[in-house]
DNA sequence: CGATAATTGAGAATTGATTCTCAATTTTTT
DNA sequence: AAAAAATTGAGAATCAATTCTCAATTATCG
């Protein structure tokens, strides 16, 4: 997928600088400063674009609404802290998932989320403190 | 959460009996049985109920409609069959997440799903075969 | 037993995420 | 630059999950 206009590019642009994975309306807030007047419309437009061409990772964890990032090339995971809401890629895993399959059962993928409190919304090591 | 209606007893007798995660739809079905005439909205006015009196779980994955199962008290995660769509219970955990967190993160709980595919549906290993 | 309160089923309504419609604007082709 | 094609923004529409509404039924209390 090519990015022709300037709504796409500052999709992607703004998607890309933020290196987090973030919601259509966040990315919406971020991007119309490059591109005023943008609508919530083109950025699902160019995201489900940017997805189909695996260049963007559509991230669904519970308790929160769909976040998108740029597709990150490493095995990684996710935090997300239950006070700002915000998602945060991890990179590690311990893996050896597959003892814990019971007989029979084939594993194509795994996911590992983390829950807590990220920095700025830790009490004790918050910004402010 | 006190069950008084032959509704609200078969609803929880049957995801007790199921044992496993199921959807509100699922649940209808097999309530129904026990329940003729059973509605949704009473399947989703009980599971609410028996939620907040921590006696089921929500079960919220990526790729899946919410499903629920009755509150198990042992630490547990969970399998994702991509081609039934079943969800299982998995006893067992690498643990060890926090040295994967980011410097000043705390961390509350963490989840792993497992996604592949199940007994009866990989080719190899299913009962038809 | 008769009144009052609680529960139920059915379908309408709501909610949040996403897609569609369509006229206006922009881009591309020629 | 004129014509055809693609993109955009705004708001309507859709979709799936869930909740609400309300009349009918069932349970509870005096």
């Amino acid at each position: 997928m090519q990015l022709k206009t300037t709504q796409q590019t500052s999709i992607f642009r703004v998607l890309d600088t933020l290196n987090r994975p973030v919601t259509p309306q966040e990315l919406l807030g971020a991007a119309s400063i490059e591109s005023p007047g943008l609508g919530l419309a083109t950025v699902y437009r160019v995201l489900k674009k940017l997805v189909e061409a695996d260049r963007v990772q559509k991230i669904e964890l519970a308790g929160v609404p769909p976040h998108y990032e740029v597709q990150s090339d490493k095995h990684h995971h996710f935090f997300v802290c239950e006070d700002c809401q915000r998602i945060l890629e991890i990179t590690g895993c311990p893996g050896g998932f597959k003892k814990f399959l019971p007989e029979g059962f084939t594993m194509t993928s795994h996911e590992v989320i983390l829950y807590g409190m990220c920095r700025d919304c830790s009490p004790l090591t918050g910004k402010e403190n």
